[in-house]
DNA sequence: CTGTTAGCGCTTTCAA
DNA sequence: TTGAAAGCGCTAACAG
């Protein structure tokens, strides 16, 4: 308060223990609470710290004790507003234990995610959280997982390794049985890229929705290309305008079930007397829209939290090799947006309820 | 690929000096492409570099270099869809330069984001984007910036320093004017905060739209107060049954036309033939609702690119005290939730065209 | 062109 | 309880 502004110098823990007239080592042991040290002291230090408004310099700190406090998260897009709740819970989580959250995108990029990892790593963070992981390189994954505790979120990056993984079979599952009561046959099932995790599990609980049924589903009616709404548009409306048209589709995210409206009224249909539509993931979209909009949902902020926890558990507990894996179940939301199929697209065999 | 796989132990630069055959110098040298190297130096160490799996530690380099590569951005909400697309473009042009971007979001609570400079300035962050800056504290502001960049997104941190600005003034007045045009009168204005530029200015420019018609607005219908979905839901229904009923909305952002269109819904009215809506940010929702709703849009892309820009250069050159301010234009895109006021609710001074 | 050396700011032994 | 000193891994300045 007396004393003028420094300057540029940043000022130093040397700096405090001097204006404390203490050594180097015991302002250091007032500051960090470290036991060993006399009342007085730890008064002297504190306050000579305040008034030269010492900030503790971090870099040197973790260079120190070798561990940052960081937890790198990577998920292929912030944008995304499923993602948004997860990363929230997730800051949320790790800030309230004193590690700060360093967040990535790699916007579905390869070589990006590669250089991304590769930044986590040079800058030491102690934990990895992977939401984005495409490629599948388990030899780059061990190396990592060697170095750094890593948890896959809704990814299947190692065998064994620890996860949080989403429902998403039994979803699907859930979902497409509902369509298939309502007598729906010709069900579009629309998601972004069938090889990760949540394609993979979405697609198997819709066929096996099917298979309980006796039957299979239309192929070309599982589209599993992009996610992009302009790709869904075209997509849904090239599906709408074939003899054989969908009577009902399943979205995945905003994006594609965007994409899906719009072909829907492009193409002259009303949503849901013609054609019926399920939200995989639930948005502001799916319940504003007129008709609010049967959707799949699952507790975002309990994902986030899960990944938080799971891995301060791993950065706490030294070499706790027990990998956790953590399933978190979806729920169907009913709203208005699913009606039985119109009588003219109906098939021979329908069934009973 | 002949060595084993090097344990816990990371690989310093001194064992790549080491198996290279060269002193340590030279290995920084030749893995900083700095120059004073020869050739098979280089070789030497690469290969090296390569098969002992060296991964550079940023946080021993950043201590020397005093400077860490690393711009931290605080926003008030990281699931906000209006800073995704801002996020988005900042960290991609950061990335691109080589730097990295630390993102925390402070939930719109002081405390947390007083937390979080902190926490930005102990890890030595090179320069700073506030995109939340609630507390006006000039001093705290003042020493922030002595010490590192510091760039203002949206925000009046300092009147003197760098900025960039999205012009909500003119876009509220534009906005306001389309409605007095139609005929509207009553006017509802929601907006979260009044202390902040975004509130202030379009409140400002809601007012002076008033203002040139020669009339004043209701100020009751000036509602700047929360952000929250469930506020302004039973705020506008408020509104909208009182007697004094306004005859068009002004909606801020995704959470308070969500609110506002769920009032509308529950009381009864229909939109756009009872009541107007203008969404202040153009969403998802505002394009895909039926009927699509007229928005005011900024480019969010080109915002975060200039806080990027603007950072980095700063950052290159040494003490350029030049403040740069920019200024970013918005767009109305008509769509199809304006109609003029029904007649029960028009004035008698009804204006001409 | 290369090797040696001095720190960057901090924590943590080890003596006193 | 405290002070002195050794490094964490790296870059840059200085000799050679």
């Amino acid at each position: 308060m007396s004393c003028d502004k420094p300057m540029k110098s940043k000022v130093t823990i040397r700096d405090v223990a001097k204006a404390a007239g203490v050594s180097l080592g015991t302002a250091s042991r007032a500051l960090n609470q470290s036991g060993h040290v006399s009342t007085q002291a730890i008064a002297e230090v504190t306050r000579a710290a305040r008034e030269l408004g010492y900030v503790p310099n971090a870099l040197a700190q973790s260079m120190r004790t070798q561990s940052t406090g960081v937890v790198g998260l990577l998920v292929s897009d912030i944008a995304n507003p499923l993602y948004a709740g997860i990363i929230n819970a997730v800051e949320a989580r790790l800030f309230a234990a004193g590690y700060t959250l360093l967040l990535a995108s790699t916007h579905g990029d390869a070589n990006r995610e590669k250089s991304l990892i590769d930044l986590f790593r040079r800058r030491r963070v102690d934990g990895l959280i992977l939401g984005a992981c495409d490629s599948e390189k388990p030899e780059m994954l061990e190396r990592l997982a060697s170095e750094l505790q890593v948890v896959a979120l809704d990814r299947d990056i190692t065998t064994e390794g620890t996860a949080i993984h989403v429902d998403h079979y039994h979803g699907a599952l859930q979902a497409t049985r509902y369509l298939l009561k309502l007598g729906h046959r010709r069900i579009a099932l629309l998601t972004p890229g069938s090889t990760l995790r949540p394609g993979r599990e979405r697609i198997a609980g819709f066929k096996d929705a099917f298979s309980a049924q006796g039957i299979q589903p239309d192929p070309r009616l599982i589209r599993a290309e992009s996610s992009s709404m302009e790709f869904s548009f075209s997509e849904a409306l090239a599906l709408l305008s074939s003899p054989e048209a969908p009577t009902a589709f399943l979205c995945l995210g905003t994006r594609i079930m965007s994409g899906v409206l719009q072909a829907i009224r492009h193409s002259g249909r009303t949503m849901p007397d013609d054609v019926s539509v399920i939200s995989i993931g639930d948005t502001d979209l799916a319940q504003l829209f007129t008709p609010p909009i049967t959707s799949l949902n699952w507790d975002l902020a309990a994902v986030g939290t899960a990944c938080a926890e799971v891995m301060l558990r791993s950065l706490s507990t030294r070499e706790a090799k027990e990998p956790e894996r953590i399933l978190i179940t979806t729920q169907m939301i009913l709203r208005e947006s699913c009606m039985p199929p119109p009588v003219a697209a109906r098939t021979a065999v329908d069934m009973t309820s």
